[in-house]
DNA sequence: AAGTGGTCTAGACCACTCA
DNA sequence: GAGTGGTCTAGACCACTTA
């Protein structure tokens, strides 16, 4: 009736805050400068120091800063495409996948959750092979390849091996087969720490899990459950680089 | 040295809440099965309620949780596949891509971002589409279609049709195209407000951002910014369903 | 030792849903 | 109007990095 109508629902302050943030890092940062320390900010913007949190924690989400426990916050590069699965199928270890590093492998019945997926009895074994992504010098994803000791039978019984002969040779074996087929699926997780400590981040990060199923004679020969950093990767498809889409501040030698 | 090795570094304590709580809802929870408040939880593992949220963010991050204002928290249904991109490449809008369901369009100028990667003029002129995808009778994507008008020049110019079959009819011109080849990408990104708002979400929450690019005759003929719900989907590549992975409770009716 | 981000607390008020 | 999750505060202490 007569009352005056106030300005819409007020946002939150820290989406204000976040967005007031993103503005300034557009214009006012480069890639690598060190933001003030969070009680400073804080009190610049006259918010407390969890509201301040609040917004660059989404901005950390969008991969436009970085923060390091001891060291402070610094402005994130854009974040890097990271190709994921070529155009034509492929086995993994093999020569067209070389931007893994084989770690580690065992023999193990896994959870059933895993069985499930590649079809495999509760009690049958599995070699976990653990592999590790680097790309322009930094880790981004951390990847357990499940491979059931069916698939594999004419694996050499040599246990005295390393962790890293192991796997390779866990892999060797695996083109052996005649890939028919794969199947891929993208989801958002959280790091597990094992895969945290690996990546160098904090257990529970954000991480892109990418689950491939490998198939061969209409069985389920693999399963890949590969762990990348949500903050500063872009999965990239098919046959090109990518695209590029956010703004972001211009890159600049610190 | 003779001092007694404590345990292990602790760990924080809204981690080892997240673990018992994830352990309960295997265990002693049923899909839509509503949690005890926030308050009445805090009080009873001993925390402060921004510690139980923390716990609970992380769990409906994974997918496990719904919260929802004035209603309450809710055991999550496990995450939909939601396939993306088809085999074979296809444009949006033909009879391969039924999943989204066009609401409107106009004809402005993108942010330079957007004008980049179409590799068009700074100051030419685009359709932008928007579309809706439903899935299971819930939405779980919205997207942004750009089309330069120069991709589509023989579109009638009747602006005076509604909005969704204004959106039809640059979809229809689209198909009449050759498509050559298209790219793509997935990052994880935060909700704005207009796409929050018709994923029945809160601005900020966590959204897969799909971005493929469509070219022909050389060019960038489209490109298509989609918009997920990161917490219910599972986004699936390839020619079959997609993998479930992840253990959960048991589905059951209510 | 100093300075950083990470965790945690105890409380307050707000926006929303629903009976 | 009662009850829920969402926002915000002001402060404390901890874990980590660097010098």
């Amino acid at each position: 009736m007569g009352t005056t109508q106030l300005e819409t629902v007020p946002e939150p302050k820290y989406w204000q805050l976040k967005t007031v943030l993103s503005e300034a890092l557009d214009s006012e940062f480069t890639v690598g400068e060190i933001l003030p320390n969070e009680r400073d900010l804080a009190a610049r913007f006259g918010v407390a120091r969890a509201t301040l949190r609040q917004a660059l924690e989404q901005l950390e989400l969008e991969g436009r800063l970085q923060r390091r426990r001891g060291v402070g916050t610094t402005v994130a590069p854009p974040r890097v495409g990271v190709p994921v699965g070529t155009a034509r199928h492929t086995w993994p270890g093999g020569p067209a996948d070389d931007a893994w590093e084989p770690m580690d492998s065992a023999l193990t019945v896994p959870a059933g959750s895993v069985a499930a997926a590649l079809d495999t009895g509760r009690d049958e074994p599995v070699h976990t092979v653990r592999r590790s992504r680097v790309s322009h010098g930094r880790p981004v994803a951390a990847e357990l390849l499940y491979v059931p000791a069916a698939s594999v039978p004419d694996l050499p019984a040599t246990d005295a091996s390393s962790g890293a002969a192991r796997a390779r040779a866990v892999l060797r074996e695996l083109q052996r087969l005649e890939l028919e087929g794969q199947d891929r699926a993208v989801e958002l997780g959280s790091a597990r720490a094992d895969d945290a400590r690996e990546l160098d981040r904090l257990p529970g990060a954000p991480v892109l899990v990418v689950t491939t199923r490998f198939f061969t004679e209409g069985r389920t020969a693999a399963l890949s459950v590969a762990t990348y950093r949500a903050d500063t990767c872009r999965l990239t498809f098919g046959d090109t680089g990518g695209v590029e889409i956010h703004d972001g501040p211009e890159v600049q030698a610190p």
